[in-house]
DNA sequence: TAAGATATTGACCGAACGTTCAGTATAGAA
DNA sequence: TTCTATACTGAACGTTCGGTCAATATCTTA
């Protein structure tokens, strides 16, 4: 590996740090280009250099992102024995993860926003669906060992998909202990409800 | 009331419509005065002539949206007898009152954008908290008549709006009857939890 | 050390956007 | 009818932003 190689790969990496940061915290609309430079030191142009276009980028981000976080649960998962103890250790990592993942507001955005690339909205899809299919599995865990009640398990995903949604954007401006404790009591609210007996 | 005046308010509401319904749809961002110009038919110069300013547009539709909201809530509250059925009914009326709420997706933007007016800024913290409030009432009325387990309100509050917020972004891009399947489903997992029975 | 590949710079471009303003049309007052 | 306040127009302005490019610096290789 060459001196020039390595520090080619560091300002990658510096670039790719810093724009994730501002992308996060602000959205991907509300963050400048210049502004990614500036939090790294370097040029616009060598922005360019390394990376296609700021959609580019921030496609980059949202693949490195995702087998991050996925390596991350797999490294996990097999510590946590009940699906309900699954569940909030889904919960934590989501906050412990720079509190939230990047479909959550950023990739937002590129739903709604009418100028996306047709790449950009086939891999958003796909991040979707694959978001989904994993709160299946979650769920469908806890109803073959009993732990859950059987039920409408797509439309279970999707309220799960929903609550983690809203739960990242309220918990925003919040310090980490806090954002842990409503994350936790969120998750035992779906788990267990709010109403004082269940209907049988 | 002169002719010209009434003709004025017409303007005035019909500005107001177009851009509520392109806000609540595209975003504050992503909608342009143009848009809006083009389409009411009237000019931009107009526009301009009605309100003071595009954050002073979205500010009038705030105001005049949570008015409308809560007189709509009103209305229908007496209907509700438990709490759980306020709750679906609150759900019902999220649904049907244009998807969501200002609130949930454009005034986000201005939370994390960094350009916000002072005056913004405190109206929609004002807003945040009568939102929280209004949660906190609706689940302190379930505990009271014995329906909900004593618990922590202000948290369940805070997962209320997150589960709202989220159930919004969610639902977006999908059709009247799957929505309100989804906030159905939502509230009685918010309700009874998906837990095979509740620890005691 | 010379030549060439690689990495970095920052001035610059064009498009989009919010906002302004000089000017026009129209309804009511005199 | 004439005058004036109100309602409305659309070209133009200043700014911001994503993206480009010719020039330059830095490192590798022969």
């Amino acid at each position: 590996m060459n001196k020039k190689q390595i520090q080619s790969g560091q300002t990658r990496r510096k670039i790719a740090d810093a724009a994730r940061h501002l992308f996060v915290q602000k959205g991907y609309k509300a963050t400048s280009i210049e502004e990614i430079t500036a939090a790294t030191g370097s040029s616009k142009g060598n922005l360019y250099y390394h990376f296609k276009s700021k959609e580019g980028l921030f496609l980059y981000l949202l693949d490195e992102w995702d087998r991050d976080w996925i390596a991350k649960w797999r490294e996990k998962e097999h510590l946590y024995t009940t699906a309900a103890e699954k569940m909030y250790g889904f919960a934590e990592q989501m906050v412990r993860e720079d509190l939230n993942h990047p479909l959550t507001k950023a990739a937002d955005e590129f739903f709604i926003g009418d100028d996306k690339t047709c790449e950009v909205e086939d891999r958003l899809a796909e991040m979707v669906s694959e978001h989904l299919s994993f709160n299946r599995t979650l769920i469908q865990q806890g109803i073959d060992s009993g732990e859950f009640r059987e039920n409408d398990i797509q439309g279970l995903a999707l309220v799960l998909e929903a609550l983690v949604i809203g739960l990242s954007q309220v918990s925003r401006r919040a310090d980490l202990t806090q954002a842990l404790q409503t994350y936790r009591l969120a998750i035992e609210v779906f788990l267990h409800g709010i109403a004082a007996r269940p209907e049988t």
